[in-house]
DNA sequence: GCCGTTTTCGGCCCGACTGTTTTCAGTCG
């Protein structure tokens, strides 16, 4: 059973717990303990295999009663509290919660009166005028439940970065225009840069909030209105996305960016730490509980810096160990973009891209690289037009010319090899000897097993000649969950063996994702950061992979690409 | 239900917006 099956289970035994009415600290203990497994790097069913009941409950947010629970699921499939829950909900109330705006008490009230089968059913009862008549609704909270009805089916999934942020800058170019904003930015998901977004937070700081508000209802992308208050607004862009804005003076625009940068788990750790140094915090600054005064922050660094913590960047905020590690002052230096030395995957017209070579590498000059490896496809991927053993050897030779004729970027030759179903590469070790650089993907049999496919990725990490594994986990965004592998066996045997795991930039696969990153790094592991440009237009997509490096706390020094071109060469020889 | 540089019991993050509750519950982030 996977982390994310158990976190469901728990996620859905919260949901049930809230419909019968139990008190709201037993519901929340539940939720914190699926978020919490949600993003464990480590397989519970592992941890609990090798360690037993013990091995759960020393994971924090989990006690004994969860565990216990978490126990018997792994082991027969069955939780017997659930299905006494089960008998208790009816099944039709946990679906109407998930529609926005309807809680357990508003879903209960709904179903013990019209009997509901499923939110379909729900939508005509409203469509036909009968939830107005409901003591407690009226018109307009009818109109609000289709209109949620209608936004829950369009945004079943959350949208990729590269959607969301483009849209963000959009608001952000009008409201700096306005002439009452001193500052506004992006906040929540994407100021932490997570690789799928749920609606665009943005903050403002003005001395004149209405007037903001205001100017930013009449601006041509908003759709609808959704809420409207004093400090906050929140719209319906015309491409289908919620934005919520906020605004607060600029004596509060520390706190404020701090408070809706978010993570919420981020955030309620941070509030109990503060509880701890006798502080409360909220968006309007820190209290101090003894003499109820708030200090105020312009500055979102002195507000860390009040609580006795390193400035914490917005990416390492997930309660992930930051908070602790900000206290000991002990924070990862985040790599960032300027770092970068050079891509070392991009295919070119030579398999399944559009530039050439030589525009590869005066695009890649003039970005400040030093050095790029061309990887096309081998013959393996008949889709891509992979290349066979003659094109790959007459390939490496026309690299040749073009580093003479460019002398100011240093070009690698190379492949990106396909490992087979068989778990052999389907070019010859021959072949791939002769060649700087091979990173070895897997492209089929995305089915396998979970130890067959551990086995295929083993043995290319094995192979002498192969220094990086392609978009490790397999997934893409929203489409393709990844393949089953044995995640620690893949990190050990990669870092014995010296072979680098890619964090590919692509925004649909952003893969090795970021808490892969964060477990393979204290494994010792090695990565690159590479687009997997197919053409010159995707190069500025690395931007996307640094930020899933940052939040997977790489530092330069874990990363190959950020090494010069003769520490690059050392490294590939060793 | 979980947790402990005060604690194994008694707390548990904090505030905005909506609706019709004229002082607050429900919901959200």
């Amino acid at each position: 059973m996977t982390n994310s099956e158990i976190a469901n289970f728990l996620y859905e035994l919260a949901e049930m717990l809230e419909i019968v009415g139990e008190t709201r600290f037993r519901i929340v203990a539940y939720e914190q303990a699926a978020h919490i497994v949600e993003n464990l790097p480590e397989e519970l069913s592992d941890i609990y295999k090798e360690k037993g009941i013990g091995g759960l409950t020393d994971i924090k947010g989990i006690g004994q009663s969860i565990a216990e629970k978490i126990a018997e699921i792994i082991t027969t499939g069955k939780s017997k509290y659930y299905q006494e829950l089960s008998k208790k909900v009816p099944k039709q109330e946990l679906n109407l919660i998930k529609i926005p705006g309807i809680g357990p008490k508003t879903a209960q009230k709904l179903y013990t009166r019209f009997k509901i089968k499923n939110i379909k059913d729900l939508e005509k009862i409203a469509l036909k005028g009968k939830i107005r008549k409901l003591s407690g609704f009226n018109t307009i909270t009818e109109e609000n439940i289709l209109a949620n009805i209608k936004r829950l089916k369009k945004r079943e999934k959350r949208l990729l970065i590269s959607f969301a942020e483009p849209i963000a800058e959009e608001c952000l170019v009008a409201l700096k225009k306005c002439r009452f904003v001193e500052k506004c930015e992006m906040v929540g998901s994407l100021r932490r840069m997570k690789e799928t977004i749920g609606d665009i937070d943005l903050v403002a700081s003005s001395e004149k909030p209405n007037s903001v508000i205001n100017y930013f209802i009449k601006q041509s992308f908003v759709k609808k209105i959704k809420a409207q208050g004093t400090a906050k607004v929140s719209i319906i862009h015309r491409k289908g996305i919620a934005i919520d804005l906020e605004i607060l003076p600029p004596k509060d625009s520390g706190s404020l960016l701090q408070h809706l940068t978010g993570s919420k788990e981020h955030n309620i750790h941070l509030r109990k730490f503060a509880n701890n140094k006798g502080l409360s915090l909220s968006e309007y600054g820190i209290k101090t509980l003894k003499t109820d005064k708030i200090e105020h922050f312009k500055d979102e660094k002195k507000f860390y810096k009040k609580l006795g913590l390193a400035y914490i960047p917005p990416e390492l905020r997930e309660d992930q160990g930051e908070i602790e590690a900000a206290s000991k002052n002990k924070l990862p230096r985040l790599i960032t973009l300027k770092d970068i030395k050079g891509d070392l995957h991009l295919h070119t017209q030579w398999s399944e891209g559009s530039s050439t070579i030589e525009e590869m590498a005066r695009a890649s000059l003039s970005n400040g690289y030093s050095y790029i490896a061309i990887t096309d496809h081998t013959y393996g991927l008949g889709i891509a037009n992979g290349m066979d053993k003659m094109t790959i050897l007459k390939q490496a030779d026309l690299i040749k010319k073009v580093n003479k004729k460019l002398k100011l970027i240093k070009i690698f030759s190379g492949v990106e090899v396909n490992i087979k179903a068989d778990s052999s590469l389907d070019i010859a070790d021959e072949i791939l000897s002769k060649l700087d650089i091979v990173i070895a993907s897997v492209h089929s049999s995305f089915h396998a097993p979970e130890e067959k496919m551990t086995e295929r990725i083993i043995k290319a990490i094995n192979n002498p000649y192969v220094k990086i594994i392609g978009h490790p986990s397999g997934r893409i965004l929203k489409k393709r969950p990844s393949y089953d592998v044995e995640w620690e066996i893949i990190f050990k045997e990669a870092a014995k063996n010296n072979v680098a795991l890619e964090i590919n930039s692509l925004p649909d696969r952003l893969d090795l994702k970021d808490t892969l990153v964060h477990e393979g790094k204290r494994h010792g592991l090695k990565f690159a950061i590479n687009t997997d440009s197919h053409d010159i237009a995707h190069l500025e997509q690395i931007k996307y992979g640094i930020s899933v490096a940052r939040r997977g706390w790489l530092e330069k020094k874990d990363i190959i690409n950020t090494y010069s071109s003769e520490n690059l060469v050392n490294w590939l020889k060793r």
